[in-house]
DNA sequence: CAGTGGGCCTGAGTGC
DNA sequence: TGCACTCAGGCCCACT
């Protein structure tokens, strides 16, 4: 479910609520991902020092470690001071002295996992190898430029990867690039810099947009505290088709990449 | 080593 | 109404 805006429209829904709170107890679910890593007593005890995002990752510093928090496809967050008794899909809850934080993730490839720290192995299986941040001022069109160069995957691809630039999913990733008037088959490394900076621009600016109106292209996203996205930033090409396309009429195309469904003009995205 | 495809799991939607 | 099938917003890992 989750890009990089809704996990960062949700860890601003909580990260303040939380930060200071004592772990008081945890509780495991159906197995998600991967194991928790340490017994949900050890949580206990333990001090909520601060949220952090790490492309769509959630950082939990705690005071004797760090707990990696991650969506999968269909994984979302509530905190709150009261919640029900965890329901079917309900996998995970983290109870503090300043309200319950729960997982809910019917698909369960969404991870709750513990480590020592950022430094971990673990942590670094899970973080070491993610691209640069795209609404961080490392971000610069000349390092995107490199990193893009440097394989011969088509762009798609590239973007979904993470290894260049993360949070960018399977929806923003079409997007983009009709924004950028660059189809999605194209070998990333021979993308001209008019059109990269087209595309650098348009990831900057849409994933800025999508967290700014605390929303989504998404169908049935809510942050931590309940709220529902604003549905502001309507698909142009996502899942349309066979519709004519918004700028010039013609029919959108669909096609298969790596398994993933991409969506282009072929009139507007010429290279 | 880079790149591709399989698989994890459940629910919603479609066609017969 | 029921069944079989396809597809879905992510990402690790085995394989080529």
């Amino acid at each position: 479910m989750p890009e990089l805006p809704e996990v960062e429209v949700t860890r601003r829904s909580f990260a303040e609520g939380i930060a200071g709170a004592t772990v008081l107890s945890a509780a495991l679910g159906k197995p998600l991902r991967w194991p928790l890593g340490c017994a949900p007593s050890h949580l206990a005890g333990q001090r909520v020092v601060a949220v952090r995002r790490r492309g769509k990752y959630l950082l939990l510093d705690l005071s004797g470690g760090l707990l990696l928090v991650h969506l999968g496809m269909s994984g979302s967050l509530r905190f709150a001071h009261h919640l029900p008794a965890p329901g079917g899909h309900d996998h995970f809850d983290l109870v503090t002295s300043q309200g319950v934080l729960r997982l809910h993730d019917p698909r369960r490839f969404g991870a709750v996992v513990f480590t020592t720290g950022e430094q971990s192995p673990l942590a670094q299986k899970l973080l070491g190898g993610l691209g640069m941040e795209p609404l961080s001022d490392g971000f610069s069109f000349d390092a995107f430029r490199q990193g893009l160069r440097a394989t011969r995957a088509p762009i798609k691809q590239v973007l979904l990867a993470g290894k260049v630039v993360v949070g960018v999913g399977n929806i923003y990733a079409s997007e983009v690039l009709f924004l950028a008037g660059i189809r999605p088959t194209v070998p990333a490394a021979s993308i001209g810099d008019a059109r990269l900076r087209r595309l650098h621009t348009a990831i900057r600016e849409v994933l800025a947009l999508a967290v700014e109106r605390g929303g989504t292209t998404l169908k049935d996203f809510s942050s931590a505290d309940g709220n529902p996205g604003h549905f502001q930033l309507e698909a142009r090409v996502y899942g349309r088709e066979g519709v004519p396309c918004l700028a010039c009429g013609t029919p959108i195309r669909g096609l298969k990449q790596g398994q993933r469904s991409s969506y282009f003009c072929p009139r507007c995205q010429r290279a």
